[in-house]
DNA sequence: GCAAGGTC
């Protein structure tokens, strides 16, 4: 006894030790985040250690937080940690109608990819006294903080949260934002949580429409592997494709006069602009240079010098990566992110998704140039920066979270794209902090007549910053010296005709332009969404111009010919401007969710109604018309069963097996919730119909069964009259009809809530009508009243007045009476069941173990009179409950010693079904419970415990009390 | 098989 208190002693002082120093998770968007701010923040004394994912490591060390030296536990994710995901049925196309996908249910859930870092952060949390999210400040970077929290608070609830906001990489950001840790904000999260979940219905429901409807109409021209997919950004992108193309087709081309008027002089020939540029009027410009002619002198009236500079590139930001990357390098922007990821992960430049187009004052330039001083093409001209001191010229964007992208480590080593971008990038660098080129320009103004000219005249004094970026060019441009009053006769003075012209086809960098501009996509998925629609055939590329394909051109056409503006980016721009309010709270997140989706559900609506109009616009571009032999999609609706009444959420429908040998009943929400019915082989196939049940009111389908032994039908004389033979088919309601449950060998609780709370009476009175609302509960466990018995939609059929039973109104008796021993009615119908059903087995065999859990359970004759007393009190205070048999459960009290003694459970009266439910703990848990633990408990008892200390995580034998 | 957004 003296060691186990030292023991206990021993214990308890260790774990104050344990709590003396407080301990905070971090955790970071990514490992390299994570790394940089542990290493900044811990001075470089951080210690490395390994998560679960190879990729996300664990940096610790040790620091002041809110006034307390704290242990710090730095990790990461790896971006978004969790992604959603239609559930059942509505995950497969043609088990549901897309229109559905609107409402259907979609289940939030950790990717197999990321589970290991969810397991490190349930871990680390575990031994932590606090979280602080170390996200991107940004609008992501805000919602991958709540799915971090939503992971940390499923295993500690009541850890305190804060948030630290920086605005760069740098020492005194990330120490200010250590210091000022605030509470993460959660509208700007769910801001998130509505694009996301709205991009995921109109995607899906959308693309599934489309793609059944075009490639069955076109089986020629569209094949069973394409996608015509739908999505709010790769459309509108679609969409500005098109319109350039269409501005094109539509242009025609005008003529235009103008005056040219030259003066060589020298071996130099300078070029003088008309003031009027051009005129479409050719008459009145010969008329204007018939007068010209006239006169045949040009007067020098004005000659203006001033300097001009060539300015400098801004800092890099993605975009102008992009742009840049794809006009000078002639590469597409996705390669070069892939590249430039590729370069980032190397080490070789700064994190390239990033909005920020200014330097931080905090981010030492000096080094950054250093390291450029040996590279043979432009190591000369980083000394020449390193002597004017690195000046960069800023911009005014910034994420907050990354630098603009500049190269971080010296190579020489590079080959192919991978040098050019890299290359690049350096350049770009050393021309943002150089200096701006230096011009002198001269304007000269000059009459012939009543008509002014003016020509320019360029020297280059400094090329500075131009002779490292070589993707730009200034020429000079040699002019005449002249002074005011000169005169000279034209060298030439004649009209000049020309032709106006269209716009050129957009290019890539023109592309991702008006995407920035439109707000579609994020810097980061520019690429991306221009890729994809590449990869569907809605675009293509004709001389580095981008054309539309046609399907691209047919899908816009059909969304125009039936007035919808899918294809342009007001949709997107209006649900942005949404986004916005929610996060500054001036919209209820989930009132903007309800009226998008509603927005583009109606024209999801209007696309099926007149979808004509889509058919005509993909055939006409194809040149074919739509398949008349195409058969109609047979899209097979979900039909519910009944209300799963393990879940309480999803419904219970029909399946086919993997094989196609039958069906089976399964929860729609499966995976989520895996209850499902296998049916023994009496049955050979059960199907549901359209026909809904008129019994129950439920909305619940009927279904269609086929028996293994087709004779058996024509010995059924009667059935309810909701039911019906047909065809050698028996049609019913599963949850109505318990005969056929009976037959089917499907237990009540598989299709019904058991454990019902009938009534408060300590009599076991069974109401045809259970009122649960006005009959709560009347239970001390809090619990209980936390989670309250969802009341049934209709309870009539839990009533087991079988007098009045409308199963059996035409002679299918009620399952409560059929297997009991008081009625011979029910013993006749019994035996006709067994007749007509050879396979049907009744209860009979449950005969031992019933009289085991007697004898378990009601151990009568150890308690005294006054703990019966007590026991018939506790009885007393419960509500009554239905079991299986849709019959009052017995109540009764736990007597043998042990873990449950004294506990009250619930019974079925005579064991007819193998009902089991605790008294103290909440119903839906126990019908599981019932399930899993088949006499009940199992999981109530959660791990197991040693009989002898009551301790989980030994057994009697190596109990360490005994031991001692 | 679907989106867009993070990330490796």
């Amino acid at each position: 006894m003296l060691i186990r208190i030292l023991n206990g002693v021993r214990h308890f002082s260790r774990s104050l030790c344990s709590y003396d120093k407080m301990k905070y998770l971090c955790v970071a968007e990514k490992n390299d985040a994570a790394k940089t701010i542990s290493s900044i923040l811990s001075n470089g004394h951080s210690n490395r250690r390994e998560g679960y994912s190879q990729f996300n490591k664990i940096y610790e060390f040790e620091m002041n937080v809110r006034g307390q030296n704290s242990k710090i536990v730095f990790t990461s994710v790896s971006g978004h940690l969790l992604n959603r995901e239609f559930t059942g049925m509505h995950r497969k196309w043609l088990s549901c109608n897309p229109e559905e996908l609107f409402h259907a249910q979609i289940l939030k859930y950790c990717p197999e990819r990321y589970e290991k870092i969810k397991q490190t952060i349930e871990r680390e949390v575990r031994t932590s006294n606090g979280l602080i999210i170390w996200t991107d400040c940004d609008r992501e970077g805000e919602n991958i903080g709540y799915e971090i929290i939503e992971v940390c608070r499923a295993i500690k609830p009541g850890i305190q949260v804060y948030r630290a906001k920086f605005s760069d990489m740098t020492a005194p950001s990330l120490r200010r934002a250590m210091t000022n840790l605030a509470a993460p904000d959660e509208r700007i999260s769910q801001a998130v949580e509505v694009r996301s979940e709205l991009d995921l219905r109109i995607g899906a429901a959308f693309t599934r429409f489309q793609t059944l409807r075009l490639k069955n109409l076109f089986p020629q021209n569209i094949s069973q592997d394409d996608l015509v997919s739908y999505g709010s950004c790769q459309i509108p992108t679609l969409g500005f494709v098109v319109e350039r193309y269409n501005e094109i087709e539509a242009f025609i081309s005008s003529n235009f006069w103008k005056i040219k008027l030259t003066h060589r002089m020298n071996n130099l020939t300078v070029e003088y602009n008309w003031a009027r540029n051009r005129l479409f009027d050719k008459q009145c410009c010969e008329a204007i240079l018939m007068l010209c002619k006239a006169e045949n002198l040009a007067i020098i009236t004005n000659v203006n010098q001033k300097p001009k500079s060539k300015w400098r590139p801004q800092a890099m930001d993605t975009v102008e990566l992009e742009k840049t990357g794809s006009r000078k390098l002639r590469i597409t922007a996705k390669e070069i992110m892939t590249i430039a990821e590729k370069l980032y992960t190397q080490g070789f430049i700064s994190y390239p998704r990033t909005e920020t187009n200014k330097f931080s004052p905090d981010l030492k330039l000096r080094p950054l140039v250093e390291m450029q001083t040996a590279h043979p093409d432009w190591g000369e001209f980083a000394n020449r920066v390193l002597e004017w001191g690195p000046n960069p010229r800023n911009g005014n964007k910034s994420d907050q979270a990354h630098p603009p992208i500049h190269p971080t480590k010296f190579t020489n080593s590079l080959a192919g794209n991978e040098k050019r971008v890299y290359e690049l990038i350096v350049r770009h660098f050393l021309a943002c902090v150089s200096r701006d080129a230096v011009g002198s320009e001269t304007i000269v103004n000059a009459t012939v007549g009543d008509e002014e000219f003016n020509a320019t005249g360029l020297v280059i004094l400094e090329r500075n910053y131009l002779d490292v970026y070589i993707y730009e060019k200034w020429t000079g441009r040699e002019i005449h010296r002249y002074e005011i009053g000169n005169t000279f006769v034209p060298t030439v003075l004649d009209l000049h005709e020309g032709k106006t012209s269209p716009p050129s086809l957009l290019t890539e960098a023109d592309l991702i332009a008006l995407m920035e501009k439109h707000g579609i996509g994020t810097d980061a998925t520019h690429a991306e969404h221009i890729s994809t629609i590449k990869d569907r055939g809605y675009i293509g590329e004709v001389d580095r111009g981008l054309v539309p394909g046609i399907l691209g051109m047919g899908l816009v056409e059909g969304y125009k010919l039936m007035n919808l503006t899918l294809s342009q980016p007001e949709l997107r721009a209006g649900l942005e401007v949404d986004l916005k309010a929610i996060c500054e709270g001036r919209k209820n997140p989930n009132d903007v969710l309800q009226e998008q989706i509603e927005i583009y559900k109606n024209c999801y609506q209007t696309i099926t109604r007149e979808v004509a109009h889509l058919d005509r616009a993909v055939g006409n571009r194809f040149g074919v018309q739509p398949d008349n032999n195409a058969q109609p999609l047979r899209i097979t609706s979900i039909h519910k069963i009944c209300k799963c009444p393990k879940c309480q959420t999803e419904s219970i429908i029909i399946r086919r097996k993997k094989d196609n040998t039958g069906s089976f009943l399964s929860c729609q929400g499966y995976p989520t919730c895996k209850h499902a019915i296998w049916l023994k082989i009496n049955v050979k196939d059960v199907t549901s119909l359209d026909e809904k049940c008129t019994n129950c009111n439920n909305d619940n389908h009927k279904l269609k069964i086929k028996f293994s032994q087709p004779y058996m039908l024509s010995q059924v004389e009667e059935v309810p009259a909701y039911s019906r033979v047909e065809n050698g088919h028996y049609i019913t309601c599963i949850y109505c009809d318990s005969k056929a449950r009976e037959v089917l060998q499907i237990k009540t609780e598989d299709v019904k809530v058991l454990g019902n709370v009938v009534s408060a009476s300590t009599r076991p009175v069974v109401q045809r009508n259970p009122v649960i609302n006005s009959n709560p509960p009347r239970n001390n466990n809090p619990a209980l009243n936390n989670n309250p018995v969802r009341p049934q939609s209709n309870n009539r059929n839990f009533g087991t007045n079988s007098n009045n039973s409308n199963d059996n109104r035409r002679g299918w008796p009620d399952n409560s009476r059929s297997s009991g021993s008081n009625n011979n009615s029910n013993n006749n119908n019994q035996q006709s069941f067994a007749n007509l059903f050879p396979n049907f087995t009744n209860n009979q065999n449950n005969n031992n173990s019933q009289s085991q859990r007697r004898n378990w359970f009601n151990n009568d004759g150890d308690g005294s009179s006054d703990d019966r007393r007590r026991d018939k009190d506790k009885l007393n205070a419960l509500p009554n409950v239905l079991c299986g048999c849709n019959a009052a459960a017995l109540k009764l009290i736990v007597r043998k010693d042990g873990p449950n003694k004294s506990r009250p459970f619930y019974k079925c009266n005579g064991d007819k079904c193998k009902f089991f439910q605790w008294g103290d703990v909440p119903l839906p848990t126990t019908v599981q419970t019932m399930q899993a633990g088949g006499s009940g408990g199992g999981n109530e008892r959660g791990p197991k415990k040693c009989g002898i200390c009551r301790q989980a995580g030994h057994n009697r034998k190596n109990c360490p009390s005994i031991n001692r």
